[in-house]
RNA sequence: GGCGCCUUGGCGGAGUGGCUACGCAGCGGCCUGCAAAGCCGUUUACACCAGUUCGAUUCUGGUAGGCGCCUCCA
């Protein structure tokens, strides 16, 4: 088990995992409307990582909540001319389904707001006993000014706040800085729950408090979220955490923006790109392929060509494994038994150096980009015979698995289901055979037409999906 | 205005006080009947100005430009 480093949002220091056991808790998504690729970032990222601790021998647990009590699911649901819970539930089955087409698994948990409500209307009744919250005609605010510590995740001070409240509407609140943690019921919401303050609801910012404490327990290792949540959400989450005495996250971890242009996608800015929609253009490994292809604190630039270049990259992955299928050996998973086969230094070719500088990059704050930096190395090394490739392919393989790419190492249901293609294959081969070449051509043409590129090899020509 | 971040070759994107990141694309070549795949070569990048240093893309200061958050947002 290896030291993992992780930049903190909060110390802006990079920390060491300290506990096997690593309760992890990222924010999901609000289900008002698909998600969109940007979405898909901390998906990804955050199972991922989950997945290279446990390789590691930590116990990670993955928390992504789904927030379906939001003001936005009430006029989206009104807009759609559905009832709020019928909405909420039918854009929380197509998060599940646009995520799991990621094939980077499920998290261990994925409570739900609408069923944390319990829990959120007694952790407000806490902070109304504290002090740190009030209730104001039926909603509940929380006493910002109250909780000495606000503003020390995104390091702003409450008199530097510029808020950007009309002046003119009467609030019911203290203060300008305090937000709502319940609201009160209104005439045009078709849900709403009982407490201790009237019928109403829960805030934004308050499923998570609550959530997070109820699935992970209290000082859990991580909060995860895009870089876009640190303030305010984040920052109310610690304000209502530890505001009722709760030890909140010890370690935060954000990623950064999907950007089109110059500017992040997101829904305001009307320049989104649906995962649906960038899963069946480019193929679920592109897509991976892609959001890990920079490091997930930084941003990273999504276009056509960033999308073409994800599906050539993961093209040269699968060309790897169909010219070395991996052999099987009975008993053991692909890639088992090279790990740890350490040896030799930094520079060492070996698939053992290489798969040692792979989980070394993943340790040293998920740098996902260094890592595959390694597979292609790797992939190289073997094409030109410097390494043997049923070893590198074993290595390659298991480098891939983590960062869920493995269905590149598995041959595709191709051709050997065509007859057709198969006749027309071998057809050119008897005319390539005959020296009849532009029969051959001929044929290769009409192959391609079926989706099919052929490729001659020493051992004879084979067919593969045209990209 | 406040806080934070960024500026690397045609594009994406790592990283380091001195040595080829990696990928994609382009060009030339090898292989091939021709292709495809693969391989080799190639256009030798670090916004600008100072400073520290034997040496800076990498540290410090400044300039210019850009981005994020401060309102819903992964």
């Amino acid at each position: 088990m290896r030291e993992v480093r992780i930049r903190d949002t909060l110390t802006g220091e990079v920390r060491t995992l300290e506990d096997e056991e690593v309760g992890i808790y990222a924010c999901g998504p609000t289900v008002y409307s698909r998600i969109h690729i940007g979405n898909a970032r901390p998906f990804v990222v955050f199972s991922l990582f989950a997945r290279f601790l446990r390789s590691e021998g930590y116990r990670p647990k993955l928390v992504v909540n789904v927030t379906d009590i939001n003001d936005k699911i009430y006029v989206a649901a009104r807009e759609a001319g559905k009832g709020s819970e019928e909405f909420a539930e039918e854009m929380t089955a197509a998060y599940i389904e646009d995520t799991d087409r990621l094939g980077v698994g499920r998290p261990d948990s994925e409570p739900l707001a609408s069923e944390t409500v319990e829990g959120i209307v007694s952790l407000i009744a806490e902070l109304v006993e504290a002090g740190h919250a009030y209730e104001s005609g039926g909603d509940v605010y929380y006493r910002v000014r109250s909780f000495d510590d606000y503003g020390k995740l995104s390091n702003r001070r409450p008199e530097d706040m510029d808020q950007g409240e009309d002046a003119g509407s009467a609030s019911l609140k203290e203060d300008r800085l305090d937000f709502a943690l319940w609201k009160a019921h209104k005439p045009d919401e078709d849900t709403s729950w009982d407490s201790p303050w009237g019928p109403g609801r829960p805030a934004w910012h308050i499923e998570c408090s609550v959530m997070a404490e109820q699935e992970l327990g209290a000082a859990f290792a991580i909060h995860g979220g895009g870089s876009d949540l640190v303030f305010p959400h984040h920052e109310n989450e610690i304000a209502q955490s530890e505001g009722a005495g709760r030890p909140f996250a010890q370690l935060w971890m954000h990623n950064g923006m999907i950007e089109t242009g110059a500017a992040k996608m997101s829904k305001s800015e009307g320049n989104i790109f649906q995962l649906s929609t960038a899963l069946d253009t480019y193929g679920r490994e592109a897509v991976v392929a892609y959001l890990i292809s920079g490091h997930y604190r930084q941003p990273l630039a999504f276009g056509e060509e960033q999308m073409e270049e994800a599906v050539a990259r993961v093209e040269r992955l699968r060309n790897f494994f169909r010219e070395n299928p991996l052999v099987q050996t009975a008993g053991q998973a692909p890639g088992e038994g090279s790990a740890g086969k350490q040896r030799g230094g930094p520079g060492d070719p070996s698939p053992g150096a290489r798969i040692e500088a792979f989980r070394e990059a993943l340790a040293d704050d998920f740098n996902t980009p260094r890592a595959l930096a390694e597979v292609f190395e790797l992939v190289g090394e073997a094409n030109r015979g410097e390494v043997p490739k049923a070893e590198a392919g074993g290595v390659v393989a298991e480098m891939l698995e983590l960062v869920g790419l493995s269905t590149l190492t598995q041959p595709e249901k191709g051709a050997e289901s065509d007859e057709r293609a198969l006749e027309l294959m071998q057809e050119r081969e008897a005319a390539r055979a005959a020296k009849e070449f532009a029969r051959a051509d001929e044929l290769r043409d009409e192959l391609a037409g079926m989706g099919w590129t052929v490729r001659d090899s020493a051992d004879g020509p084979s067919l593969v999906p045209k990209t």
